[in-house]
DNA sequence: TTGCATACCATACAAATGTATGGCATAAGG
DNA sequence: CCTTATGCCATACATTTGTATGGTATGCAA
């Protein structure tokens, strides 16, 4: 028999090994597992990627190959793709995530969202340090606090902008004195969702289409 | 029988499921493809996904469940993760590389290169939109071109410069008034690399811990 | 000592998944 | 017309992979 080793130690390495190859891409069998440690038999890895999903560490698709997942609240960044938009028009968000320009991969810790990328057009947010060109990440969501940067649809048109309060009306801004706020009627505001990252790409552009 | 599509249109649809699929860490079974796309035999699935890899466009582990994997030389952005450092003195690049602050996730087609990360402090570069806070993504690299946006390690600490030419003169300057390009002695110069990403996270940074 | 927990082993079984064989229908070209 | 190629279907089978059951050995504490 294999000497035994301290208790937990092993176990720890273990779950580096599933964490290194699920940010890897490529989901360990139990039996690469037990390979890669030099077991004997399946069931020692076995209740080792057991007693780790036990803990939190990990969790599985019970009976699936390769089931082994980390979990979604680990504070572990999950990747994704999130559909890079051109164009986006009122009420058309949902037909313009379904024809992407291409995808953008991103890592958020709670990912699963409903994130979308869009290229920013426009000097407006230049004070915010938001050029022409850059790539904003948004997430989904109806409403926004006074001082998030947003998008949001102005005459038929997605925008990048600053959202502040005046009163009861709610106002879009933009970081740039040579443009002015916009102030749409309250019926009229379409918030399509907070931008959460802004990227900046010098070379290519590692985007990729359908 | 389901109605026959144009030649090659439906395996390109699921060329883009398993391209997906693969980028985002979660291989596909046969099966799954199958009923993404409503097959009612699992062999359809197989033959298109057969004719990708005869096509060259994905490879596969034969016999292996979730076994396809997209080719290496496909110019596809794979993922890796950078390590994204703190502070970084003369030549001690290597070790700050070891001990990082996390990894930022990054995807470029060109993976496997030496990639950083690197937080930037101050505001000398504010006319290109880098503020401080803002992440940036670094390639290791010996040398640059004029123009480009480097780190370099001036006065035993790494900082964020466009590189410019004077002469036979190499020079650092900053994209902001308020700031002196800095010139180097020649032999004082040490280049880490070029910025060929700028990252700026508005809620929390999906960084993390080794 | 006894009891209990942990680390590991051996083997069998079941489910998931990959593979093979044969067939039908439609379109295009000789 | 015949032939070929393609897209799809149905079913069976083989391998990979997950799961279950039971066992050995070591350390620790009551």
């Amino acid at each position: 028999m294999t000497p035994k080793t301290p208790p937990g130690q092993t176990r720890h390495q273990i779950y580096g090994f599933v964490r290194k190859r699920l940010l890897e891409g490529l989901p360990p069998t139990v039996r690469e597992v037990q390979f890669a440690f030099g077991f004997r038999s399946v069931q020692t890895a076995r209740e080792h990627l057991e007693t780790l999903v036990a803990e939190g560490k990990l969790t599985k698709e019970i009976g699936k190959a390769r089931g082994y997942r980390l979990p979604k609240e680990s504070g572990l960044p999950t990747p994704a793709l999130a559909p890079l938009l051109g164009q986006v028009q009122a009420g058309a968000l949902t037909t313009a995530v379904q024809d992407p320009e291409g995808y953008i991969a991103v890592q958020y810790k709670k990912s699963r969202e409903a994130l979308f990328a869009l290229r920013v057009r426009g000097e407006s947010m230049i004070g915010a340090g938001i050029l022409p060109g850059d790539v904003v990440i948004v997430r989904r969501q109806p409403t926004a606090d006074p001082g998030d940067i947003v998008v949001a649809v102005v005459d038929d048109e997605a925008t990048v902008k600053r959202l502040r309060l005046n009163g009861d009306r709610v106002e879009l801004h933009p970081d740039n004195p040579a443009f002015k706020p916009i102030v749409p009627e309250p019926n009229e505001l379409v918030l399509l969702g907070k931008v959460i990252e802004v990227r900046r790409y010098f070379e290519q552009m590692p985007a990729f289409e359908v």
